[in-house]
DNA sequence: TTTTTTAATGGACATTATGTCCATTAATGG
DNA sequence: CCATTAATGGACATAATGTCCATTAAAAAA
């Protein structure tokens, strides 16, 4: 999950490089597919749309990608794999003992295209179900000690994370969606305040 | 939203008589829905599935409905029109104030499989939608109170309403994926105290 | 019971998307 | 300049969509 995609070629021991055409034709393909997730929402469009508004071939878009998915998983600045370590670095932060979501923000602010296609009212289930569940064991990692060792207590602990982890995400896609009204320290901090209420 | 699409014909004054053929299409076709959607996901599920898994013509389909979404939401036991009650009725509610989850969770838990459709992990986004506005909507309402009347004030309000009802709505979700291990009573108190934190 | 109304059927049709294949062309890197 | 590799475009079989209609069968009304 979360592969980059990309074809590349090695040349001598760690110098990669891809050839031009195929930066160009994956670019173009990753901006369609974005433009087109948020004029009609991911699951209605379709792979010919696509090719059709990038103008490149059918086997074109098949020799790189399997599907939708997977293009928007590859997408320009790889946002899947950033959002993915940022939520992962929850758990290594000091401070804040893991609970510091100003990264997720500042870096959604900086993709602002990707990650509304991404996680955005017009996304599908798919990656905002990544991001969830991210986030999700984050939190269940800060606050797994405020819980008992019985069976019903792991379930509490596992539903209320990941509660907590749609509260969060909600924020995010609210903020996004009205182009970011608050700073961003704003609103990681208000995310973090109701995470630990929440907890309360 | 949520006409239940029946077709009736008045006889006399107000009672109303559907042919018993379009009964047994109807319950037939939407118990067809619900399987698939349980199976594969809503969005995976086709309408040639749904016919051939029915045995009903493709005609017969489109005398009915348009498409899946409608299908869904005329549901054996009209449980979107039940929900949308249900949680419009929050403003009238007494005692708590308009925070009692519990009819919610209640109603869900009659009509498990119809609800794991509308608003499981494999349900579209489209009525997860539906149900996180209404109870949007209701939060909202409780604590507009608390806030101020400056444009931000208003946007955090609305904000915070619906990131807390997505929390309620991933607590409905994990409760009724996991086969309800709880009472509906907990669970339901459990959300209303998370909600009344969050606006700590 | 008979008649009338209405639903279901099944086949047909044009349209569109999918995924795969291949021979040809053209750009790229060395 | 040349060998490699990407892009092209056309073709193909498969499958879903939405609509239409003549026929059959079931239901309600008389």
């Amino acid at each position: 999950m979360f592969d980059t995609g990309q074809t590349s070629r090695k040349v001598q021991e760690n110098k990669e490089v891809v050839d031009r055409r195929v930066q160009k034709t994956k670019k173009i393909l990753s901006e369609s597919l974005i433009a087109l997730i948020l004029e009609k929402g991911f699951e209605k469009v379709t792979i010919q749309e696509i090719i059709d508004r990038a103008n490149v071939g059918r086997s074109t878009f098949y020799t790189h990608y399997e599907n939708k998915e997977q293009l928007l998983l590859a997408g320009p600045e790889n946002l899947g794999v950033s959002l993915w370590n940022i939520t992962g670095q929850h758990k290594s932060q000091s401070g804040k003992g893991g609970l510091d979501f100003l990264p997720l923000f500042l870096h959604a602010r900086e993709n602002v295209a990707l990650a509304k296609a991404m996680f955005g009212r017009k996304s599908g289930e798919l990656f905002n179900g990544h991001l969830l569940n991210h986030l999700s064991e984050g939190i269940k990692e800060k606050f797994k000690n405020t819980f008992g060792k019985t069976k019903q207590d792991k379930l509490w602990l596992q539903y209320q994370s990941r509660s907590l982890a749609a509260a969060v995400l909600s924020l995010l896609v609210s903020w996004l969606e009205d182009d970011m009204p608050f700073s961003a320290e704003e609103i990681s901090k208000k995310c973090e305040r109701m995470v630990v209420a929440g907890f309360k």
